[in-house]
RNA sequence: GGCCCCGUCGUCUAGCGGCCUAGGACUCUGGCUUCUCAAGCCAGCUACGGGGGUUCAAAUCCCCUCGGGGCUACCA
């Protein structure tokens, strides 16, 4: 539930937000279940089924020897009272079963159109557990229609259940004309070509929540496993995507996960975000893994950094490196960046650059660029990669970083020249 | 084993008998741009699983085959 809260999924009618079919809680709704298990009994769709564990076991390892269709029997449907008195004495606790009549089940599934079971090849099922407690099979199937669910969309895993699902509809009374509309969603499968599913650990929303990835991006992602809206289209808003989605459109065939795919369009999405709110995930980020307390120059500092990093981040967990920087306290170079500028041409670039700039009291990224420019291009003739590379790695302790000037204008004057002159002890 | 579902570039897909020399996106490769990294722009690689039909015409319809997946519980 919290999931799906903060994907931004949420529901009109159910737990929390309740409505007219309540409760919406199975645990809330056992006596219900019992109600219509009992029902079933006496109308002869169901019948108790004394059969144990161990003999059914035994039975189904049979007939799969035998190279029939596994399932129950039928060995209890037509039990007369003596049995039953037998069975009783011997302790045993009956479990409600299901009659299957002969025929088959016809529906038809939105997604996949018509699919037909022969109910031989559907056996007697359980509705009610020894105990007295439902079965899945039972519980969905009658809150379906006390709900007055039209619409029931779930993997297709669930396919192969439908047809006893329609028999509890069936058994309930209600008329075809009144069942739910079915559509069987396609897997989404691992790399491996697995079943992803929401208990599989590393794969759980939650880990992208925590890998930095936002929720609308996720959302826009999954959508395209299995549906497109067509025209070329991918990058949709949520509210797009209500309005354009028909399950009509929806695939048959299972889509394999993308995690690079799934990172491109989480860039598009930062990309796309309002500074405003991109300031708030930065913050809510960073102020998460440590990197800042959330003061109010940190802030500042945040604020003025973020435009020059949002196109250059596809996740939020990028953020941290790129201005790792700015925040942490004792300021260190990488040692393999450091490694870097240990040589003399380094050297001698800091060495002049530390003195150009200190000449230097506008303290702007254009005229910090405009006075290591004049310095290093024109006046060492350097390539733009070897002037700038040891400025940057001095400043930013990094190889990488966002902007070398804007980056500069930020850490302030003080800050930038202290941090060249420690890089120059320290080659 | 039985039953069911599925099969277009490496991946996600468009396509619903002629508009297909099969389109888009991600990835990958090369280039442009460039202070690093990105972003952006341009170019390129690569697909209708196979075999039969039906038809003037098939990625699109039918059959077979091969391949992948699911279900087969007193789990959901």
């Amino acid at each position: 539930i919290q999931t799906l809260k903060w994907l931004g999924l949420n529901w009109d009618e159910g737990p929390e937000v309740d409505g007219p079919h309540g409760p919406y809680l199975q645990s809330q709704r056992l006596n219900i279940y019992t109600e219509w298990a009992n029902k079933f009994l006496s109308q002869k769709d169901a019948y108790h089924c004394y059969c144990s564990a161990t003999e059914l076991e035994e039975r189904r390892k049979i007939q799969m020897e035998k190279n029939l269709a596994p399932g129950y029997d039928g060995k209890c449907r037509d039990l007369s009272s003596e049995q039953i008195e037998k069975y009783k004495a011997e302790g045993r606790k009956p479990v409600v079963r299901m009659r299957m009549p002969d025929g088959e089940t016809v529906f038809t599934d939105l997604i996949r159109g018509e699919v037909k079971f022969e109910h031989k090849f559907v056996p007697d099922f359980v509705l009610m557990r020894a105990d007295g407690s439902p079965l899945y099979t039972l519980a969905v199937a009658v809150d379906d229609v006390l709900m007055k669910v039209t619409h029931i969309l779930r993997g297709e895993d669930l396919l192969s259940s439908t047809p006893r699902q329609i028999r509890v509809y069936q058994a309930m009374g209600l008329p075809e004309s009144e069942y739910p509309a079915f559509a069987h969603l396609p897997f989404v499968m691992g790399q491996d070509n697995t079943k992803l599913s929401k208990r599989n650990g590393e794969v759980s929303i939650a880990w992208y929540k925590d890998a930095g990835f936002l929720p609308e991006a996720i959302c826009n992602y999954l959508a395209l496993l299995g549906w497109s809206p067509g025209e070329d289209r991918e990058n949709v808003s949520m509210q797009e995507l209500c309005d354009l989605f028909t399950v009509e459109r929806v695939n048959s065939s299972p889509a394999r996960f993308d995690m690079k795919k799934l990172q491109a369009i989480n860039g598009d999405k930062i990309r796309a975000l309002s500074a405003q709110r991109f300031l708030e995930l930065a913050k809510e980020w960073l102020i998460k893994s440590k990197l800042i307390t959330g003061t109010g120059e940190q802030l500042a500092i945040l604020q003025k950094a973020l435009p020059i990093i949002q196109e250059r981040v596809a996740t939020l967990a990028e953020i941290s490196p790129l201005l790792k920087f700015l925040f942490v306290k004792p300021f260190q170079i990488e040692p393999d960046s450091l490694a870097q500028i240990k040589n003399d041409s380094a050297k001698d670039v800091l060495v002049k650059s530390l003195t150009a700039l200190q000449e230097v009291n506008n303290w702007t990224h254009s005229e910090i660029e405009a006075v290591l420019r004049k310095l290093l291009i024109d006046g060492m003739g350097l390539k733009p990669r070897l002037a700038f590379g040891p400025v940057r790695i001095a400043v930013t302790g990094s190889t990488v970083s966002p902007p070398l000037f804007e980056s500069m204008e930020l850490l302030g004057k003080t800050e930038s020249l202290s941090r060249i002159s420690l890089a120059i002890s320290a080659i």
